[in-house]
RNA sequence: GCGGAUGUGGCGGAAUUGGCAGACGCACCAGACUUAGGAUCUGGCGCCGCGAGGUGUGGAGGUUCGAGUCCUCUCAUCCGCACCA
């Protein structure tokens, strides 16, 4: 039997009879374990990427992997469907967010129903429906009870080309991190998650994450921003007012020369105010206030400040310290305020020589000078206190821990942690999105709406201005409300929640979907949860991953959760690129995958991508590597289909006594694979190399066929065994070639084969045989050969004798069955 | 500036524990089959050299019988953080 491999012809066939054969619904089972396998759920854009594709097709290997292996996989897919994109469609083309966004997620499926991925689709969830979001709005409602939602105003992130505030970690580099408009600051009163309140359980958990990459995990350190160090006060001279100050070097407190407070710092009109300097002052903040988020932190801004004429008493030593404003200092952090040493923190030395402000050193070294005036730089290393009064001679680190207590003690301050991590804004006046399930009463305030009201629907009925506005602002029929509480006239909130907040606990809704009461039931959770392989893009690394974690923890504090972590492993996956640039449609290297999948078919796309890097690194996209992938699968579908006919009746044995070589060679090649392809996927998730070994397998095969006599037993052997490890790859392929062959069932309901370690057993094997250390021959000889044997057999070769003659033999060293290298002179 | 990752043929990449560098694939070259092939099959393919051989994993040193792998220094590219007190 000869037909051409068709993958149009066969593709959707085994894809309808996965689905109507319900091969990938699960449910709990104890007797099995369990196995939760995770990609991050797209935004339904409306198109699949390669991206996407790549994702999909790395979490479908892990799944069917651990499926053949015994494992009970939970393996979902679902839609992260609120957000701006679907309200800008809606403003061009005058469709509803709503279904601009259904008709994407219809799309969408259709094109990953295509990739063959083995979801269990019941469980699909889409977080714009009100089945969800109502259980977002739990999460709210939660929060809200427990002290950790709350509103105030700030200085907030605005991005004027979204209409809408945002986070801290959707501000990159000053600007929008989607649109990329330069983001303003702006006073607003706004809804936010407590986070900070979890900063330290965050960081200390990163411990706890040995499955997590490194880089994702320093970079969650970086952002959580640890310092150890004191809060203290100093009052300020003629007024009532004192002004606090964060330091991690209370050591250095005698060398203080002057005091800076941000510009923005409540303060500063107070202690200027009346004072000759305040005209200078004002002149300064507001030069300020003109001046970029973007250009102000820039590193290589200089620094610049003003005296403002007021000065600040160090309640340590009682000095008069003059008070400065100046551009380095952040109001967003600490306290707003520093004490300036300028002798061991560089930034304030830069700005003392500056402003001539007196430099005064309190630790001495012997790497730096013991004069200020000498200073070429601050000195921030170790060293004993000096002009500290009774604290002089002390280390860096006594001298820490000293004047903390020594401030305790007397008032003045206490040891404190300051964080960098900032609470969590999740306010978006934005339409597209869960609305937040509050009410402001004129009687009662501001009031949080009860379990039983939720949920808050979201009116899909709308229209569109071109101000950008958020409609809901328009919409009376939602805006006007009555509170929960007294029953008087109330309105409604009418911002959104961000959509990191829908993402925040999608993990935990597919254990078990279809609760109406509850977001999930305990036992669902219970059972599934963590999941044990979570795949993604690294661009998640602080945004998503921190604010999920996060979530889990409240949730185990409320006793939802049995976990602390949600994902126990992380894959982060490599973007793919075309030309050594991402894809994207302002540079016009976009490959559509809906194309290759059309023209190749999918088993063909996901063995490319899967075969071309490993799953973390980059991945470059190439015409030709697709072509490469194809030839492929057509010549297993040639070798498959000519011996279908002859090993049909072919049952393959329990053992293979008295083989020829060339058949005890293909057993050793088969069994090798699947001990190569079983690591390679189980341990190390280098499916490229496990493709390699499959690939040689089959060259192996090619350079049997060839071969008289034939034996179909081992031959046989070899082709199933090929047709499984290749199926969680390309698995429509091998489900036919597997039907071809004659055999029963799904070839992705087997067992996963274990190698036959008989079949590894090798009499004779190959050395090396160096000298010096270069390789200078090889020899074949019985594997079971004692070392002393071996030494005698390789000096005595023609070519080592040769190249040896008249040189002293000093040493001979024997890796066993792997070489000999000869040390002469 | 700080932190991290990476650097191997013409290209994507292998080499898992210090032990034959370049598996596997692409591209390319030669041949076979063929009316023809962009199908398929066979062989070749780091660089220098006719050859024996030499040389080679960004660069320079070092440790070792032996280094892509370990150590020191250095260069390049990419990513993250960046006046964080």
């Amino acid at each position: 039997m000869s037909t051409k491999y068709d993958p149009k012809a066969i593709e959707g066939k085994w894809q309808k009879y996965w689905e109507e054969n319900k091969f990938f619904k699960v449910s709990e089972d104890p007797n099995k374990p369990k196995y939760y396998d995770l990609e991050m759920f797209p935004y339904p854009s409306g198109n699949l990427h390669m991206g996407h594709v790549r994702n999909y097709a790395i979490g479908d290997v892990v799944a069917r992997f651990k499926s053949m292996n015994g494992f009970n996989v939970l393996h979902p897919m679902g839609w992260d469907a609120f957000g701006l994109p679907a309200e800008n469609a809606a403003i061009k083309n005058a469709v509803p967010p709503s279904k601009w966004t259904h008709a994407n997620i219809e799309n969408m499926k259709q094109q990953l129903k295509t990739m063959g991925i083995s979801y269990d689709w019941d469980r699909e969830l889409a977080t714009c429906k009100p089945d969800y979001y109502k259980f977002t709005q739990w999460m709210f409602v939660k929060l809200f009870e427990n002290g950790l939602a709350y509103k105030k105003k700030s200085a907030v992130n605005w991005c004027p080309s979204c209409q809408t505030v945002l986070a801290n970690e959707q501000v990159v580099d000053g600007a929008c991190e989607r649109c990329e408009a330069e983001v303003e600051k702006k006073q607003l009163e706004q809804w936010f998650f407590k986070i900070t309140d979890y900063a330290q359980r965050l960081l200390d958990d990163l411990e706890k994450l040995p499955g997590w990459p490194e880089k994702v995990k320093t970079m969650q350190r970086n952002w959580i921003g640890r310092s150890e160090g004191c809060e203290f006060s100093m009052p300020i001279e003629g007024l009532k007012d004192s002004m606090t100050v964060f330091t991690t070097r209370p050591d250095t407190v005698f060398g203080v020369t002057y005091m800076v407070l941000a510009p923005e710092h409540p303060l500063v009109e107070t202690i200027s105010r009346g004072k000759e300097e305040e005209s200078a002052v004002k002149t300064f903040v507001q030069g300020m206030k003109s001046l970029s988020d973007l250009s102000r932190t820039a590193t290589d801004a200089e620094k610049a400040g003003v005296f403002t004429g007021a000065y600040a008493v160090n309640p340590m030593n009682g000095e008069r310290i003059p008070i400065w404003i100046a551009n380095y200092v952040l109001m967003d952090y600490g306290t707003g305020a520093i004490m300036a040493v300028p002798a061991h923190d560089q930034r304030d030395f830069e700005f003392a020589r500056k402003y001539d402000i007196p430099i005064r050193v309190v630790i001495k070294s012997d790497d730096s000078p013991a004069d200020a005036e000498e200073m070429t730089e601050a000195y921030t290393g170790d060293g004993v206190m000096v002009n500290s009064g009774v604290f002089n001679e002390l280390g860096v680190q006594d001298g820490i821990s000293s004047v903390i207590k020594y401030m305790e003690d007397n008032n003045i301050g206490s040891g404190t942690v300051n964080f960098r991590l900032r609470d969590w804004l999740i306010s978006r006046q934005r339409y597209w999105g869960a609305p937040i399930p509050v009410v402001y009463c004129e009687k009662c305030g501001i009031v949080c709406l009860p379990e039983e009201q939720l949920p808050v629907l979201l009116p899909e009925d709308v229209e569109f201005k071109p101000s950008g506005e958020s409609p809901l602002n328009y919409v009376e029929s939602f805006t006007r409300t009555t509170c929960p509480d007294c029953g008087g006239e109330a309105r409604r909130e009418t911002d959104t929640m961000d959509t990191f907040v829908c993402s925040s606990w999608y993990f935990d809704r597919y254990c078990s979907p279809h609760e109406k009461d509850v977001p999930f039931s305990k036992e669902a959770v219970d059972y599934w949860m963590p999941v044990d392989q979570y795949i993604g893009g690294v661009e998640h690394a602080i945004l998503h991953l921190m604010y999920a974690r996060f979530f889990t923890k409240f949730l185990y504090d409320i006793n939802m959760l049995s976990c602390e972590e949600p994902f126990t492993n992380l894959l982060t996956q490599g973007m793919v690129l075309k030309d050594s640039s991402k894809m994207s449609k302002s540079k016009g290297n976009v490959v559509s995958p809906e194309e290759i999948i059309k023209t190749y078919g999918a088993d063909t796309a996901r063995l490319f991508i899967l075969f071309a890097s490993p799953p973390e690194r980059d991945l470059e996209w190439s015409d030709q590597g697709v072509e490469g992938a194809y030839r492929f699968l057509n010549r297993i579908w040639r070798l498959i289909t000519d011996y279908a006919r002859s090993i049909q009746d072919i049952t393959i044995p329990d053992t293979f006594p008295n083989l020829d070589d060339d058949s005890r060679d293909l057993r050793f090649k088969t069994h090798a694979t699947i001990k190569k392809v079983s690591e390679d996927v189980g341990e190390r998730f280098n499916f490229n190399t496990a493709i390699s070994a499959i690939m040689e397998l089959s060259n192996t095969l090619y350079a049997y066929k060839d071969k008289k006599p034939q034996n179909l037993e081992v031959v046989k052997e070899a082709l199933q065994m090929l047709l499984i490890l290749l199926s969680p790859f390309s698995p429509h392929i091998c489900e036919e070639l597997w039907k071809i062959c004659g055999n029963e069932g799904s070839v992705c309901q087997q067992q996963w084969p274990s190698y036959d370690p008989e079949a590894l057993v090798q009499d004779e094997i190959e050395i090396v045989i160096q000298l010096m250390g270069k390789v200078r021959d090889h020899i074949r000889i019985p594997a079971d050969i004692s070392d002393d044997e071996l030494k005698t057999i390789a000096v005595e070769l023609p070519k080592i004798k040769e190249l040896t003659s008249g040189k002293q033999i000093s040493k001979i060293i024997v890796v066993p069955k792997k070489l000999v290298n000869i040390v002469a002179k």
